[in-house]
DNA sequence: AAAAGCACTTGATATATATCAAGTGCCTCA
DNA sequence: TGAGGCACTTGATATATATCAAGTGCTTTT
């Protein structure tokens, strides 16, 4: 279980034995089965999830109780709501499990005891939210510029991993358009 | 100039004479007349920037000349493209001025090197990061989930200081509609 | 193997938003 | 101070996308 979560890390800092065990230590193993809530709005999200296997998403729902899917995750992807952890609020959002998955999790505290006795995790935390920020300003950018087949064609392209694995409704919610819509774009590109 | 810098960053952290002093000498001061660029397509963005005076933007320019207004920033936000600045590569964004604008800059060097002398700015510049991908997660989740006058209408309750202060045809290129479209929907909302 | 429940598709129609084209008033600046 | 140029508004119309309603074919369950 937490060999994966070894490689990955391994894969982008160097970490002594010792470091390695002490982020072990803190890991719990959170196997969710397909529809499972990770999270429910309302909820106080108090760790940092690292997913071993399977496939998540993230989502909120409206007043029409309309689901609008904000994030897919996969394997050696993090998820979790940075927004109810940073403030400690409720959370708005709900994330569940799209297929069989398991994640690890890591504590608040622990998570802040490994930032702070490991540097190099600590800028690769820092990174990491960089550049989640950086690709969500891309995400902002084609959601003002696009069109709806625009959208799809390159939410294919960014994403092929996750647009073969996730029912195309949730795409469709993730592109912020009626499944009816998606379903009638990707006829129309076939035919080019 | 550097005075409000020194006040922002002492509301934020404590910060020493001398730790405060090593930040001063390393920014530099860029004045900049209405409509003048701070950045350019195509260049690259070596730079952390903070705004003491004035009101800029930034937008993406598509293949039919349209532009679309990312972001706004006033006195006191930081402004640049975190996306060239951390990869290096030629920025897909434009910068400029709506007002007559005071910024200061520190270059990405200076800026690691205060980073790493002083922890406290360290911690600063990663919550502020942080709390800026919360910003633009919710910023999806909009987009995602509202029609035109609902996103209108949180974008006001939201950031009225800025919703007062910049031309309404750069709101309506924010929000993702036509200004024709918001001028509808302001004067549907005046109605009510 | 039958039944039920989904996910997706397709068609008809409605609605929201975009586009195109004037028109008005205000600000700027020469 | 007057002329031009913006920013915004308004109207007419076009277009993209949503909604509603079946229908089809899988997959899952019993």
């Amino acid at each position: 279980m937490f060999e994966i979560f070894a490689q990955y890390l391994q894969s982008k800092i160097e970490l002594s034995d010792q470091e390695l065990k002490m982020i072990e230590e803190v890991c719990v193993v959170r196997k969710l089965r397909k529809n499972q809530y990770l999270l429910q709005e309302g909820d106080i999200w108090r760790f940092n999830a690292f997913i071993t296997k399977g496939c998540l998403r993230t989502y909120s729902i409206d007043d029409k109780s309309t689901e609008h899917v904000l994030n897919f995750a996969i394997e050696n992807y993090w998820i979790g709501d940075r927004e109810s952890l940073l403030n400690g609020t409720p959370s708005r959002f709900n994330i569940d499990a799209i297929e069989e998955s398991t994640l690890l999790l890591i504590s608040k505290e622990n998570f802040a005891g490994l930032m702070k006795s490991i540097p190099q995790f600590q800028d690769l935390v820092n990174l990491i939210i960089e550049r989640s920020f950086v690709a969500s300003q891309d995400r902002i950018n084609n959601s003002i510029s696009l069109n709806a087949e625009e959208k799809y064609i390159r939410f294919i392209e960014k994403q092929p991993q996750i647009a073969l694995r996730v029912p195309q409704h949730m795409i469709a919610s993730y592109l912020g358009m009626t499944p009816e819509t998606l379903s009638r774009i990707r006829k129309q590109s076939a035919k080019k």
